[in-house]
DNA sequence: GTCCATTATAACGTATTCGTATAGTCGTCC
DNA sequence: GGACGACTATACGAATACGTTATAATGGAC
């Protein structure tokens, strides 16, 4: 039994006649006879009986419609549904993230993408990036974005690197410099991320090597957390210049010298390739840490 | 998309590789491998990976896949219905009778049609003839059974004629004749149907033609009523041989003279042509009316 | 490297599909 | 009753699909 055979057998019992069951389907008259002869032959099942040269759909024809439409219709959902997939419309895209990302960057992203794709499912998922690490391997995500380092690495990881600028109140004496040094703020009230943070480290290094006094006023989990304080006037402080950018509105950001590396990185699961919606947001992702 | 590569799809998501599913289609591998390309090309999705020489199902295969299952198994219920159906295990049989066949002759008949045959919803109603007529005539039945005359003729009707027999109580001393006449039943107490039925008329006939006395002392609308009246030693009356024969145990049934014809039909509809069901069961009742 | 299991491609015969041309059937209108 | 119109069925040919065998290509295991 084919779908072609059902199509013609659906049309020819909505319109009565070969003659128009075969303009609807855009084939000639001749193409539904035989059609509909095969059928005929293969479900072995009189469907229509020859009367004063027209067709009269038989009670067997009448039975074997409603079963024969639901077919159709079965395989005409599957092929929608396979439009919807391969467009993205379709399917789920579960996210794990750091909390810094996840709270502005991603979820703008992932509203951006998911427009005009109603029937996809989104979950984002917020853990600190040992967890988010975690999570990728089993394969419960489709994509995950981490800190760097991780305990130990995962295969495909897409690493971006960023130089982490000085952020400084509006009216800060030091805004007036285009490029903020450890010496210039030695002593200075300092906002930084907690002790066991890379971050943490390389400032440590670099206030020792240029000589300098950290004057650590405070320390703080997440860039975001260490934003607002910079804000209140606690001090100053070191963002990354692009997933932390939209808590630095109001504040002053310079270029900081020496070097301060953040990195992060998207992964995707191991064992299994990833969906191609995942791949689709994955490049809206690194178009949006790229920038 | 065809239901031939929903097929593959299915086997090949069921048993990993195509060698394994090629085996369970009773195909080869390369055919597998043209099908499963020809589904991907169609629909667009890129449905495994090839990964070490095996094919690894994508996110969207799996996604997919849930809906390919689901028109597969549309379109094998529908295979299986049309099997159903020609074999005559599914549909209905709708059947409009008069009182007298649908008392016994026509439930022995159906339940021993409908044996093996779990899906065929059986339907009789049981009117008066007039009544079966119009009943026909609407379609709403496949198929009736009445007695005649029918006030106007229906197309497709299949007529069955009797002669009608004497019945006697067991006891009764014209029992040891072979054959009975008005002359024998010259003032015997005589059970008949009613006074407007043909077989009133032809019997009230019979016995002015022979000058006998005809002594009415019951008049039913059945034979059945008349055949236990009978029983109940009222008197002797007449009945038909094959329909009211059930009726006729523990009492002596004769042949008569004159002949008293009796005849009922089967009838079908006339816009429409009966299903397979309808003629196979027609068949059945054929040879039931004929013994 | 060799063997084994797997998938992909090529070449080819057969079946299916669908078009055009044409014949057959029935009802209707004059 | 004959011509016409509407419809279905059949014949045949070209394009496509299907599925085979033979063979190449790939990757893992030893």
């Amino acid at each position: 039994m084919r779908l072609r055979q059902l199509e013609c057998f659906r049309a020819l019992m909505l319109h009565g006649t070969m003659t128009r069951a075969a303009e609807l389907l855009g084939m000639s008259q001749p193409g539904i006879s035989t059609m509909i002869a095969g059928l005929e032959h293969e479900t072995g099942l009189n469907l229509f009986v020859r009367r004063g040269g027209r067709l009269q759909p038989t009670p067997e024809a009448k039975l074997f419609y409603v079963e024969a439409a639901r077919a159709l219709e079965a395989a005409e959902n599957a092929s929608r549904v396979a439009a919807e997939i391969r467009s993205g419309r379709r399917g789920h895209l579960a996210i794990a993230a750091y909390p810094s990302i996840s709270i502005n960057l991603l979820p703008r992203l992932l509203s951006q993408f998911a427009k005009n794709k109603p029937e996809l499912q989104i979950k984002i998922i917020t853990r600190n990036s040992a967890t988010v690490r975690e999570l990728i391997s089993t394969q419960q995500f489709d994509l995950a974005v981490a800190e760097l380092p991780l305990d130990y690495p995962t295969s495909h990881m897409e690493v971006f690197s960023y130089d982490c600028m000085c952020m400084l109140p509006h009216a800060h004496p030091l805004a007036k410099l285009k490029q903020i040094t450890p010496d210039d703020l030695d002593g200075v009230p300092f906002v930084t991320l907690f002790r066991g943070d890379p971050i943490y480290q390389q400032l440590a290094s670099a206030f020792s090597e240029y000589g300098a006094r950290w004057n650590v006023v405070a320390e703080t989990e997440f860039f975001s957390t260490a934003c607002q304080l910079v804000t209140e006037g606690r001090g100053v402080g070191i963002v990354d210049p692009v997933v932390s950018k939209p808590f630095t509105e109001g504040l002053v950001v310079r270029p900081f010298k020496p070097r301060i590396q953040y990195q992060i990185a998207i992964l995707s699961p191991t064992h299994e390739a990833p969906s191609q919606v995942a791949q689709d947001f994955a490049g809206l992702l690194r178009r949006g840490l790229r920038a």
